[in-house]
Parts: structure tokens; sequence; C-alpha cells
DNA sequence: GATTCAATGCCCCACCCGGGGCAGGTGACG
DNA sequence: CGTCACCTGCCCCGGGTGGGGCATTGAATC
């Protein structure tokens, strides 16, 4: 014996039919402090010194080069949305420029920051995320000019500071624990004032980027930081959940928009649960009202909807699923009854 | 009065619910013959011949011409999702190496293609469009390899008709009077077996590509494919262009599936007919039997189906296109029925 | 041959649905 | 103030639905 779905029509959605978007946003929750990567990338020569670019060449001008980029970007792209964004961008990077202790950072306009994604050694996860939200960020070059509507998508520390580094409170009192020697960032703005840092560091072994590699990085800023803040659209508006339920949503939107055009809040509700397969009596009881007054109801529903019967009504349900896309989140029904044109 | 849907039960689509070829799907209406960007387009040398590529370079090893890359790329991410991405896509392209009736297809697995964009000239369109959409499609070269799960993301059409493209009837009837002497595509693979295809020709007057033109090409192929892939996914165009049309083949699909795994084949005529909306007069018209038949077939199909009333075999209905997916064209009841794993 | 299923069709009966009528109370609007 | 829409709820009544019973014929299976 089937049995209507449970289903509260105050909007809680019952878990065994639309269990979808129950998914958190917040992506400090995806990464965790130990990075899911950092075993593979362990096997790279990550210790050793990295090779000197050579003074013969130009930044990126090697077919090989420009050919690897552009397959390492198509992976970055294929990415967009999904939890392999941030690394599989951290590696594309990699392969032109290396550079120590990849940190993504969202600076929130009306919140501390947040790390979205890191490869940092535990040894040294204290100084660079720990310390650093304590305080010290308030006086970070990086984190003040990326709240005060930066205008490049590429900086360079020594720029920012203009070789004054030093002499700030900031250097004493935390950078130069640090162990670092470089550093430089991708900037991508979003909306509301609110930025994504892309932090790249180098450590005193490996020295700091020479010019050459300052000029490949800068070559890459704008692709980076576009497809950093195509990536926090993609996710904010929940594209891919849009994609990946597919029809479970648009019926959803359906029980939720047929009719609404033309009903009262009232019949709305006892519309609702009828599509859901709900009986006069068992939705009294929910709605708290007499069966009567549901009868009552559906008689008002009918005569709006121009049917005689909830055949009738269930069919014309049915065919105005075909107007869901047209309708764009509004009831279907008014595109299906409209003059086509 | 809502009335059933005018359908044979012998499998002809009501031109009420299914004629989605004649109705706002069909692209044509939002991309006029004249393209929106030609006019900023014809204020490059378009009518000039395209400077043939230099022997003595490489393909994309200038450093202006990779900067350039980097920065159209750029606006091509940002454009994403947008109306603008397959205009800024083009233009991209273009600015590597020039090419003509710049054209976009959706080869949708269970559609007829769609065109989503296009910058042809209003003369060439109803051989580029019109008349290709007649028939001709079905033995073009790139179509069939498209819908053969192609491999590749960049495909020439000398290589694919391995030089005998003079011989074939496609040649004959319909490829010799478009006027092209070149052609080539990317392409990129969606969900459920649909493709993308950016489509790029060449006139007589501008020549066949060079092989250094194809090199180039095929250097751009890997994120130029993961672009459009990536903008497929995106809100309005996934609605518009996949959820939509895929909702209206699954509810016919699912019209002609429910419940086959658990009825006989009378049984089947009569749920489909009820479930198009009929009554059970009109069913016993239909199907040339009598009213007292319909009602006894009525009585088989709820018991074997577990439901009470014809209201109860709707919901059950509705409910069961969440399974339409994993039925793969199998009756979709059997997996909402089965227990889940 | 016996059994089961499918297709067809007639009959009885309880009951819910859906059309209609009526009513009271509240709030918004001209 | 009058009108309308909305919410709530009671009643009457005709008719179709859905449960059940029974029957005949044909095909398939054991």
């Amino acid at each position: 014996m089937y049995s209507g779905p449970e289903y509260n029509v105050l909007g809680e959605a019952s878990p065994s039919l639309y269990t979808t978007a129950n998914r958190s946003f917040l992506y400090r929750k995806r990464f965790p402090d130990k990075p899911q990567y950092l075993t593979s990338l362990a096997c790279l020569p990550t210790m050793l010194p990295y090779p000197a670019a050579s003074s013969k060449r130009t930044a990126m001008n090697d077919i090989n080069q420009l050919s690897k980029w552009n397959r390492d970007l198509s992976q970055v792209i294929a990415a967009l949305g999904s939890a392999q964004f941030f690394p599989t961008l951290i590696a594309a990077i990699q392969g032109q420029v290396r550079f120590d202790y990849p940190q993504i950072w969202l600076y929130h306009r009306d919140l501390p920051p947040q790390v979205l994604y890191h490869e940092i050694p535990a040894a040294a996860v204290t100084a660079q995320i720990t310390t650093y939200l304590e305080g010290p960020y308030r006086e970070d070059p990086f984190y003040q000019t990326s709240m005060n509507q930066p205008r490049s998508k590429f900086y360079r520390l020594s720029r920012i500071t203009a070789g004054k580094l030093r002499e700030t409170e900031y250097y004493r009192d935390y950078y130069a624990d640090t162990g670092t020697v470089d550093e430089a960032i991708y900037l991508s703005r979003l909306q509301a004032g609110s930025v994504i840092n892309l932090c790249m560091m180098r450590l005193p072994r490996h020295g700091a980027f020479t010019e050459q590699e300052y000029e490949t990085l800068y070559l890459l800023a704008e692709p980076i930081s576009e497809l950093i803040k195509s990536h926090s659209e993609h996710d904010e508006f929940a594209v891919t959940h849009l994609i990946q339920p597919g029809i479970d949503h648009q019926i959803d939107l359906a029980f939720r928009t047929f009719g609404a055009s033309m009903l009262s809040p009232r019949e709305k509700d006892v519309l609702e649960l009828m599509l859901r397969g709900y009986g006069t009596d068992t939705s009294a009881d929910r709605l708290g009202i007499a069966l009567e007054t549901v009868r009552r109801h559906r008689k008002s529903i009918y005569r709006k909807l121009d049917v005689s019967s909830q055949t009738d009504l269930f069919s014309l349900f049915i065919n105005s699923l075909t107007c869901l896309g047209q309708a764009a989140g509004d009831d279907p029904l008014r595109i299906y009854m409209s003059p086509s044109q």
C-alpha cells in the first residue's frame, strides 16, 4: 500500500526524496588541515633547490612549457566547482614556477580571514595560520591591500612594502618568525568587497623569486584570477547542485511553483499536499483544519485552474512540467496557459 | 475546461505536448540572422586575406601572442555562464587563427541538433543551418563522430574523412554547395552523451588551414573544450538547453515505461492513457473495448502496483520520475520499489 | 488434463468526490 | 460604508470510482 511522502508543508523536505540540498558551502569543512594531496606532492623533489631559471630564455617562450600550461589549465577548468579545484590550480602554477607553503585565503569584508585550502607542512601551520589569525593579519600588507579596493590581480611583497618591510612592527613581531624570504599573491575580487588570495612563498633554501619567475607569474595572473572568481560563483549559486539532481530539483520546484500565480496562499498549501499525494483527511490533519475546509479549498482550486477533477489536475501538472525551464522559477502554469507567440 | 491530450496510443505524439522542435526551444529565434557582434567584428580586416603564417616561427612562441592568449582567455573565463561567452570565445580563437562561419552546435543525445550561436552572414545561413538540419547532418562526419563516443577534443575534416570526402553522398548532395574548403571543430563532451561542437571553416579566398595553424588550434583544444563544458554546467545554460529538453523526453519515456515490468501489454495500454489524462469512457472508445473492460483493467493495475486509487497511482508515477536516470530506459518503478542499497 | 494468466464483459454495492448552496468573520480597498 | 477576496465550515445530492463477485475463451506451462 503506497502512502504519501512524509513532508512538512512548512518546507522541511523528506529525506527519502529531497535530500539534495543539505550540503554546506563552508570550504573549511571540505579541506582538513592536512591536505588530501600532500602525499602525492611529497613524491616530488620539493626538498631539492629549484633549478635556477636560465637567463637565456624569456618567460614562457618554450613550446613545451606553453603546451603544459594549456594542458594544466584545462584540468583546472575541468575542476571548477569541485573540491579538486584549488589543488589542481596550485599544481598548474607549480608547473611553471615553484613555490612553498601554498595557501588560499578568503578575506571576507565583515569577518576574520578564512583559509579555504592549504598545503603547508604541519610544522609550519602554527606560524602560517594559527598565529597569523590571532592578530598579525591586520598588519599584513597583503591583507590591507586586499581590503582597500585592490586593482591588480598579482602582488609581490617587495613592491607593496616598497622595500621597507623590515622596518615594520609586522615584520618584527610576526613575519621574521615565519622563516620565509619572499611572498607573492594572486588576488581575485568577489562581490561585496570580499577577496580570495592565492598565496605563494619562498623558503630561504629556495631563495626569493627571480625576475624571470615574477614575469612568468605575472603573465598568468589574468586567467588565474578569473578562474578563482568563477569557482567561487560556481559554488555560491549552487550550480552543481542544480545540475546533479536535475529532474529531482525540477519536480520539487514544480510542486512549489505550480499554480502559484492564480491561487491564494492557503489554496497553494492544499494544492501542494495534493500534488505530493496526500488525501483529504491527511491534509486536514496536517493543516489543522476540517475535512470540509479542505474540500472547499479543492473546489476553489478546480474552479481557478479550470479543471473538473483531481485526475485532470494531475494531468495538467504533468503537462506543465514542460514549461519549467521557460518559467525560470516562476509559475510554469502561466507559461502553459498563455497563447504561444 | 482542460481536456486530455490528443495522443494516439500507437505512438504518435501530441503536438500540444511534444512539439519541442516547434516551440521556444528552437534557438533560431534567439539568434537573428545578423549576429549581434558582427558590427564590432566588421571593424577587423575580415575581407582581407589572412596573412600567411611565417615558416620561421613555431606555433604560439611569440611572447605577445601568448600574452594575448592569456588575456583573451581571462575574458572568456569571466564570461562563463553569460550570453557573451560564445562570442568572446570565438574572438579569442580568432586572435590566434582566423576562420570563417563560426558556429556552435549542441548535438543532443535524444533530440535533433540545435545551433546555440553563430556568426554566419545571412546569405550563408540557409546552407549552413536550415538545409543542414533538413537531413544532411545525419551524414555529417563531424556529427557521426560526435555521436559515437568521441575521444578527442579537436577534429579536422580531412583527417576524419581520410581524404575521401569527395566520394561521399554527403559531399555531392550537401557539402559541395556550402562554398567552404576546409573545416575543423573543437568538441566538448557533456553528460549523458550530448556534445557541443565549435565549428570553424575556411572560405576559398582565405584558403584551407595551414599546418602551422592546425598546430596552433590543436594546442588550444584542451582549455577550449573544458571552458565549453564548464559553460554548459552554468545555471542558465543547463536549464534551458539541457535539463528542460531532457525533462520533456524523460516524461515521454516515463509514460511509455512506467509499470511495464509488472503489467500485461493491455494493462500497459490502459495505464498509458490514464497517465496521459484520458478518462474511462474515452479510453474505451480509443481501444475499441467496453467501459467495463477498462474498469476491469484498472482494477488489475491497482492490484499489481499496490495502490488504491487513481490519485495514488498518479503520485506514484510522479515520484518514480526521480528514478528515470537510474532505470536507463527501463521501468523506473522497478528501481523505485526496490530496497535502497 | 489441470492450472494459471490474460483479455473481455456483466453485475452489485459502499463511498468518496465534486457540484452546488449557505453562513460567519477578517482585512484590504475605493 | 460597501464590496470583494480569503479562511473556515456545515449541508444536500448525483455520479463515478473502486472493491468484490462471476463468467467465457484462448494460450502457455507442467
